[in-house]
DNA sequence: ACCCTCATCTTGACAGTGAAAAGTTTACAC
DNA sequence: GTGTAAACTTTTCACTGTCAAGATGAGGGT
C-alpha cells in the first residue's frame, strides 16, 4: 500500500508538490521578496539543499510555482466567464473581472507569473503553462477582431490594459481615491470592431 | 579653487551622485538583478560600507536611482511631444511614443522606477520625483476628459495601456512576431470623449 | 597657528542567500 | 538478499546587506 501518512520517512514522498505549495504559502504571507529556497525547504520540513534535486535552482522553483499560478489564473478567468451571459462583450468584461479578482486575491503570485523578463520561450514548462491562460484571452477576443486584422493586435490591447491597470493598482496609487475599475472596463467597450461609422 | 580632479582624497567629494550614476550604469549592463550595493560601491571606487552614509540601505539607493530615472522618463515624453503637432491627439500619441522609447532605451531603469509595490506614498522623495512625470500624462490627457468624468479615469486608461504594453514587450512575447506598437497607439484614438453618437 | 569636531570613509564581523561537493539513507529492481 | 540509484543531509564557499568600531581629514573656533 502507499503510505497515506508519509511522516517520518527519509524520503518525503511528494517533496516537489510540497515545495511548490510552501512557496505559494510564503508568497501569500511574505510576498515575492520572501520567496526563498531555504524558506521553502524549511516549511516543507527538509534541508536547504533538498530542493536542488527537484528544481533547477531557485529559478526552477519559481518557474514551477508560476506554472501552478498560471493554472489558477486561468481558472479565475473561466469562473468569472461561466457566471456571465454568453454575449461576446459580456464575456470580455467577465474575464477582465476574473483577471482583477485573481490579481487582488493573490498579488504576489500574480507578480511572480509575470516576472520572467525575456525568459519566456526559453523555458518550455513555463510556456506550456501560460498557453492555456493566453488561450482564454484569445478565444474571448476573437469576436472583436476586425477582418484583415492580426488577432494579436486586439489581444495585446486588452491584455496590456488589464496588466498595466493591475500594476497601477499594486503601486498603491489608488489606495485613497478608490480604484477606477469601471473606467478600465469601459474602455474594453471600445476595443476591436470599430464603433465609428 | 575647487579641485577638478578629486582623485586621491580620502573624501570622495561627490559620492552620492557617483553611486547613483554607477547604479544606472550597472542597470544598463547587468539589469535589475545586478543592482547591488557592493557593486555600486566598487564601481565608484569606495568601500562596500560607504553608501550607508548617503542612502538608507539598498532601498534608499534604489529610490535615489529611481528619482533620476523618473526625471529621464519625463524628459523622454516631453522630447517626443516637442517634435509633434500641438493638437491634443497628436500630443497624446507623441508622449506614448516617448514612453515607449524610454522603456526600450533603458528597460532596467524602467523596471526599477515601477518596482515600488505599495511603497509609493511612503517615500517623499520618490513621490516628489514621480509627480512631474505623472503631470505630463495628466496635462496631455486633460483635453480628452469628458465633462463630469474624473480625470483619473482617463489618465488611468492611458497609463495602464502603455504600462501593460511595455511589460508585454519585456516579456519577450513579440520577439519573433514584431511588436504591435501601432495597435496600441490606435486604441489611444478611442480614449476619452466618446466617438459614438 | 593650533586643536577640536564631526562628517566621511575603511575595516572587520555577522546572518542570510544560492550553489556545489561529498556523504548517508532507503526504495526498488533483479 | 543484494546492488544500484534516487532522495535527502551535511559541509563548505562566494556573495549579499547591515552593523560596529576605527581611521582620515576638511572646516571652524580660539
Amino acid at each position: 500500500m502507499t503510505t497515506n501518512t508519509p511522516r517520518k520517512s527519509h524520503h518525503h514522498g511528494n517533496l516537489r508538490a510540497a515545495l511548490v505549495q510552501a512557496g505559494i504559502d510564503i508568497l501569500g504571507s511574505e510576498g515575492l521578496p520572501g520567496l526563498t529556497l531555504r524558506k521553502c525547504a524549511a516549511r516543507a520540513g527538509v534541508s536547504h539543499a533538498a530542493p536542488a534535486h527537484h528544481f533547477d535552482g531557485v529559478d526552477g522553483l519559481r518557474i514551477a510555482i508560476a506554472c501552478e499560478g498560471f493554472d489558477r489564473f486561468r481558472a479565475a478567468m473561466l469562473d468569472a466567464a461561466a457566471q456571465s451571459p454568453a454575449t461576446p462583450r459580456a464575456q470580455l468584461k467577465a474575464i477582465a473581472r476574473g483577471y482583477l479578482a485573481f490579481a487582488r486575491a493573490e498579488p504576489a503570485l500574480y507578480d511572480l507569473i509575470f516576472s520572467f523578463r525575456g525568459k519566456l520561450g526559453l523555458n518550455d514548462a513555463l510556456e506550456l503553462a501560460s498557453a492555456p491562460a493566453y488561450q482564454v484571452l484569445r478565444d474571448t477576443c476573437a469576436p472583436f477582431v476586425p477582418p484583415g486584422t492580426d488577432p494579436v493586435v486586439i489581444e495585446t490591447q486588452v491584455w496590456a490594459l488589464m496588466h498595466g491597470y493591475v500594476l497601477l493598482l499594486f503601486s498603491g496609487r489608488f489606495h485613497e481615491t478608490g480604484a477606477p475599475d469601471d473606467g478600465i472596463l469601459a474602455l474594453l467597450d471600445r476595443v476591436g470592431t470599430d464603433p465609428t461609422p
